[in-house]
DNA sequence: TGCCAGGCGGGGT
DNA sequence: ACCCCGCATGGC
């Protein structure tokens, strides 16, 4: 399917804005060729958006079947963070031993958003797996189940909406694409988002947003509070898996590790997890947490080592 | 080969 | 409240 320009517009981030990191982490490479980033709006009717640097303006083409001008701009200022303000963050940040590099060699990029729904499947395919198998498996969903679309020169992907997840032939792909047990989560999931049971979350209390993803089977404390970070910027939410669990006991000598970070990095606790990951460049927990207590938290950059940072460079699948 | 990896729920205590 | 185990898959 071929989509059209519909419109462009500008937006000015506040500095510092680091456009390159910031479309790199965790991305891949149909929808960031290290210049132009691809913004995934909606999939019915197909709707995306494209962001590229131009000095200190973001250019931003929209692409479509016809618009519709909906609040795009607003839409693709979050998905990109542009404006937030992560002072304080970095104040933290800075004195922190494993986050100290973050105002440093990551000053300016910020976290990606995304929809609650597809923050989901992230989730689900980061459970009890490594940073690589669950990327891996992402990368078979998105290119098996996911809408492909072309737009002047590029072509990506629209990333499957829930509706895909309930047809007959979803658990084969599902499988196919290496979720395995997995699979009976994500379409619950979809059943979910289908009957309602996730509309609204973003006028909900922190807590209570928590609360209501916990209702599907499959979901527990870990996944909704990551999908939330991921797709409301809900920092103040804390997804501890095990990874973190043993790095931070060691790191910062903890015993009651969950109050001990929510006491270390309050409000934020939810994007310095984020940056964790991306300063040991997701390592596998006995190589992370060699680096980490050797202080070696700053993320490699190489682009032949497959880390958050340079996903985008490889054929993940 | 067998074992493990950024969870989770169920069933035991 | 805890603890423990199995769960499907792929990589080493």
């Amino acid at each position: 399917m071929r989509l059209k320009p519909l419109y462009d517009f500008e937006l000015r981030p506040r500095e510092p804005f680091n456009f390159y990191l910031t479309a790199s982490c965790y991305n891949f490479n149909w929808w960031f060729d290290g210049s132009k980033c691809v913004i995934p709006l909606s999939s019915s009717p197909p709707l995306v958006a494209v962001a590229r640097q131009e000095d200190s303006e973001l250019m931003v083409t929209v692409y479509g079947v016809k618009g519709g001008r909906e609040d795009v701009a607003k839409m693709v200022e979050h998905a990109l963070g542009v404006n937030e303000d992560l002072a304080e963050f970095y104040g933290v940040a800075g004195r922190d031993p494993l986050l100290y590099e973050v105002p440093r060699a990551l000053s300016g990029m910020r976290l990606r958003t995304t929809n609650l729904w597809n923050a989901m499947l992230i989730a689900v395919c980061q459970q009890n797996s490594s940073f690589a198998q669950g990327w891996r498996m992402l990368c078979r969903v998105y290119k098996l189940m996911g809408k492909r679309v072309e737009l002047d020169g590029l072509t990506t992907i629209i990333p499957p909406s829930p509706r895909e997840f309930l047809v007959d032939s979803a658990r084969g792909l599902l499988k196919e694409a290496g979720l395995g047990y997995r699979t009976e989560t994500i379409v619950r999931v979809a059943e979910a988002v289908e009957r309602g049971l996730l509309e609204g979350v973003e006028e909900l209390s922190d807590e209570e947003a928590e609360k209501r993803l916990k209702e599907v089977k499959g979901i527990g404390a870990y996944t909704a509070r990551l999908a939330l970070v991921l797709s409301q910027r809900r920092y103040g939410l804390l997804p501890l898996d095990r990874w973190l669990e043993k790095i931070a006991r060691e790191v910062y000598g903890l015993g009651d590790v969950e109050a001990g970070l929510r006491a270390r990095w309050g409000r934020w606790c939810g994007l310095a997890v984020f940056f964790t990951t991306v300063v040991l460049d997701a390592e596998v927990l006995s190589k992370a947490l060699k680096r980490a207590l050797t202080g070696n938290v700053k993320p490699t950059l190489r682009r032949d080592k497959l880390s958050p940072l340079t996903l985008w460079m490889h054929e993940v699948c």
